[in-house]
DNA sequence: CGAACGTTTGATCACGATCAAAATAGGTGG
DNA sequence: CCACCTATTTTGATCGTGATCAAACGTTCG
């Protein structure tokens, strides 16, 4: 069920998003974007044989389905319960041509989008699933909102392994080898510690074997 | 050794590259936009470890170096012997600009960048040496220049494994196995025949398992 | 309380990496 | 034209990692 076109206006409206809700669809044409202010959202494309990646997550301050392609590459689906500001592509366009003509750096926003995409693809080009993992957590730390007790971590082991292109079992064990090496911890299931930053780097950049 | 910044004008210039010379450098400002008119590129990255990943093969017609980012992504090596025609960063922008006003369709050249790298994120995604290499070739065939004995195909072994985070024992041994399927043959190290372009399809597609 | 979903743990197996070496192609100079 | 050198491809053998199958456990929500 996609977002009811309710408001025929082109102005930015603010909407919000339930857990598991789409915010767009894959194959839609891309007619809005999306600027996150509150939640996290994770972009998820399904192959023709039923495979599923995810291909980004995305949080607070980002802009999403950018109209870099006519339709959306990737499915927008809330992780967390979701705020976001919708525009209409023609008025998105307006804000790009003029911040392109006012500051020299241009198409900052697009950048902020693809990047993450770009650097999956590197991600998950490296061998060892200790490194991936290790490369993808040392990603967030600075994207990851701060609680008493750790940073908040709402993301699914399914959706790490589909977005590191292992199996959930691998993802759940190379976690529990980060716990062992006393690299992080996880006190809940939605909290992260990160006990040694210098560590989890060394893990990540070295291409690591598994064994001690 | 970087291309010598001869031409102090902002001026588009026609430019060559020999086999194997870099266009922009990985890191390097991105002040300058080259449009391929002859030949193919790959895109290189290092990581901190000195692995070796290509992200992507880019032909004539592509616009490559988009100022998406502050800095390449990535260096753009000549496979074969390039022509290209340099804009200036500012140049580009005005032309993107104006693009952006007359059509509705706008950053058309972005995507065309971006794209390529969005899908090899999803390409090795995927399990199976011979799923990915058969979806390469698949995805290669509409962009390769036909030849009397085949399409020339002047992409090295060593490149396609780095381009799908193979090695190239394993490529070559994928490659065998497809021309022993009959579903390509290579008359020459650099001409491509694609015998069964259905069989390549459904090889890319379908996630199946090695031994008939 | 029970059902659905996600995580955890264990056991086995297959694919692709790795190591090693031969074969082929490409290029240069005698 | 051949000898020689380098780079790339090809083939073989072994090994290890992560996938797979299976089952138990923990959470969440109706």
């Amino acid at each position: 069920m996609r977002i009811s076109a309710s408001s025929a206006t082109h102005e930015p409206v603010t909407m919000h998003a339930e857990v598991g809700k789409t915010l767009f669809w894959e194959g839609d044409e891309c007619d809005h974007v999306c600027e996150l202010s509150h939640g996290v959202v994770r972009g998820v494309t399904i192959s023709e044989d039923g495979e599923r990646q995810v291909t980004a997550f995305f949080f607070a301050g980002d802009q999403i389905g950018l109209p870099v392609t006519d339709y959306y590459r990737y499915s927008a689906e809330a992780v967390t319960f979701v705020s976001y500001v919708r525009y209409a592509r023609h008025s998105w366009r307006n804000a790009l041509i003029e911040s392109c003509r006012s500051d020299g750096k241009l198409l900052k926003s697009i950048g902020a989008e693809q990047d993450p995409i770009f650097r999956r693809g590197l991600l998950i080009g490296r061998i060892g699933a200790l490194t991936r993992l290790a490369a993808f957590l040392s990603s967030l730390i600075d994207r990851l909102d701060p609680s008493p007790r750790g940073l908040v971590f709402p993301l699914l082991q399914v959706d790490i392994a589909d977005y590191l292109a292992l199996t959930p079992e691998t993802v759940c064990r190379s976690l529990r080898r980060l716990r062992e090496q006393r690299i992080i911890d996880m006190p809940a299931h939605d909290r992260l510690l990160i006990l040694d930053p210098a560590a989890l780097e060394l893990t990540a950049h070295l291409g690591l074997r598994a064994n001690p």
